[in-house]
DNA sequence: AAGCATAACATTAACGTTAATGCTCTTGAC
DNA sequence: GTCAAGAGCATTAACGTTAATGTTATGCTT
């Protein structure tokens, strides 16, 4: 049995015949618009929603040229950054007249690719976008198609596009910092990847930090995961750097640092009081069980509602100048900088 | 200034135009229909590339009657069970022609409307569906609609509607089997709501294995936080639990189960070693974080799979019988059965 | 009383696509 | 040489809505 056109739906033409007016003022009278009689308008309205009827949403946005729809291109929905971000979005977006459209890159510059494709297609009015490691080709499409776009959590300094982020370089000095007066001597770095924008700016507050309380090149230390060539296991890692005298962890990010804790305690010859370890992103204030790290990471709800302003006000002026925002961060310590002190 | 209609985009016209062929033909030739020279076709496929031409998937939509369109409405995004979940579906669709809609009911059945008023005014070609407490209008809108629907996770035993769903009862009665087993003789099942199908069914299998283990009522307790008057604070809770003797902690779902160890933790007078724990849905094991806590859950990626094939086939016919898919569960030793032992 | 503004509706023409036919020319069979 | 079949393209008419004008009838001004 092939599918049948799933019913066939109630359409303004149908409401037309039904109270005897044109399709145009059921349309208006639909809409709320005021030049419909208050009591012909009311009465369509009943018959409307007596009749069972629903806008189609395809053919009122081919006419009217835009879907008030907003999309949003996160990595991962099981990452919860994202589900923390997108979440406030959702709340912020609550009572205004747009629509919400997820999609994922799974961090990877084809699938983007794809979604914004997608986005284009569905001609939504505007995107939020998390860049992946290369969104040079996603981000010249939407330009292209003229569609306003604010790049989120990342900036591609290159292109002069909006964006907000958060304050990379004074997060990652903060919790450096913290990690110093926590009694860290000797400070490594640990990242899964370098190429991406926020890496590379903590990578400079990291050793803001570091120059700023005295701490010599020989006692700091960055490890890109992929990037080495030997391949070593993280415990390994872990072993090779507590042999060589180093006290603290700076990781990239809270998911890797959890997995550093992880690992530390499933390891032989390391134990947690070996180092002290902060990460980033501060995802521990949204997490139900409690995980003793210590992060640093912005007003993520403030971080959803400027993007937003800044997306209604390119939709609003394609052609203004681009905006950056850069959102303050804070420091939460969760003992983790003293373990089993 | 107003917002230019996004630029002029380009048309199917437009390539007619430019190559001299009819918008038909173009259109056929885009879609790779056989009824078009192949030289023809792929002359018109390089004109249309070489213009940045992109189909308008409202106008397509409009005209065909389908928009490959799935909605998945769930509770939050930034709940890790629906993240998971999610990124299951959207792997097993991914090379699929259908893309993803994802919306949120925030557990809120006013919310779940406007969602369901949303999927249908896009004339999405299917929903999933993750039911709040009371979907009964969401449900009935989506059925007038015609707009094929599976259920997940909870089954609406009242209205016959496809659905998958985890084999509640047994996880629930291997879980508390297996605080039994652990030493367990006073078991409290705790819980923030009874009203969801999932309760009934994990208290059931609670039960059953109280049962079958001989533990009598007298020594059994449900706790169902928001619905007792006295609104105690949970440590007052555990604390009272742990005066009356019991010594084990069958909790609704991992979340809440997270809580729970939390407040055991901060509380003065309650130690990791007064109770036995488990949790349900088994989210641990997606978690980058070792939480170490017993729980029971189906496969996801599974269940994905179960939900996405229940709905395709009720998309190829509307009127076929519903079906009921129960996902078999399996239970997961983290260790919180015998804490501190 | 003529003229004009306005309220309250109707008419017409898109928006960009696809489905259903229509048409023409070539090819091959007999 | 005729005819049938098919390849390869064109024409036409929707899909359901909204925007831009039209059209009346009514009331008000002067």
């Amino acid at each position: 049995m092939a599918h049948q056109p799933s019913a066939k739906r109630v359409t303004l033409q149908d409401i037309a015949r039904e109270t005897g007016y044109s399709v145009n003022t059921v349309s208006h009278a639909l809409r709320r618009k005021d030049d419909i009689a208050p009591k012909t308008a009311e009465h369509i309205r009943q018959v409307a929603r007596q009749m069972g009827y629903t806008v189609n949403l395809l053919a009122s946005s081919l006419r009217s040229g835009r879907t008030r729809v907003l999309a949003i291109i996160i990595g991962n929905i099981s990452n919860p950054y994202f589900g923390i971000l997108t979440d406030y979005i959702q709340d912020v977006m609550a009572n205004q007249k747009y629509k919400l459209m997820i999609m994922c890159s799974r961090e990877d510059p084809q699938t983007e690719l794809d979604a914004v494709r997608s986005v284009i297609a569905s001609r939504v009015d505007g995107v939020l976008l998390f860049p992946t490691a290369d969104s040079t080709s996603a981000i010249r499409l939407l330009r292209e198609a003229r569609i306003p776009l604010v790049l989120m959590a990342r900036n591609l300094e290159a292109c002069e596009i909006d964006c907000v982020v958060a304050d990379e370089i004074a997060g990652a000095r903060m919790v450096t910092q913290h990690l110093i007066e926590a009694g860290g001597r000797r400070l490594a770095m640990l990242s899964n990847h370098d190429v991406v924008y926020s890496f590379q700016k903590r990578l400079e507050g990291f050793h803001r930090a570091c120059d700023e309380a005295g701490i010599p090149e020989t006692q700091r230390r960055v490890c890109v995961f992929d990037q080495d060539e030997a391949a070593l296991s993280l415990p390994q890692r872990l072993l090779n750097l507590k042999r060589e005298g180093f006290d603290s962890l700076f990781v990239f990010c809270d998911e890797e640092a959890w997995h550093v804790i992880d690992a530390i305690h499933k390891t032989n010859g390391l134990e947690a009081s070996d180092f002290r370890i902060a990460g980033f992103d501060n995802l521990g204030a949204w997490l139900s069980y409690p995980i003793p790290l210590c992060s640093v990471g912005c007003d993520y709800e403030d971080m959803a509602r400027q993007g937003l302003s800044l997306l209604r006000s390119r939709i609003h002026d394609y052609d203004r100048p681009p905006q950056r925002v850069v959102c303050p961060v804070q420091l939460v310590c969760r003992g983790s900088c003293r373990p089993g002190r």
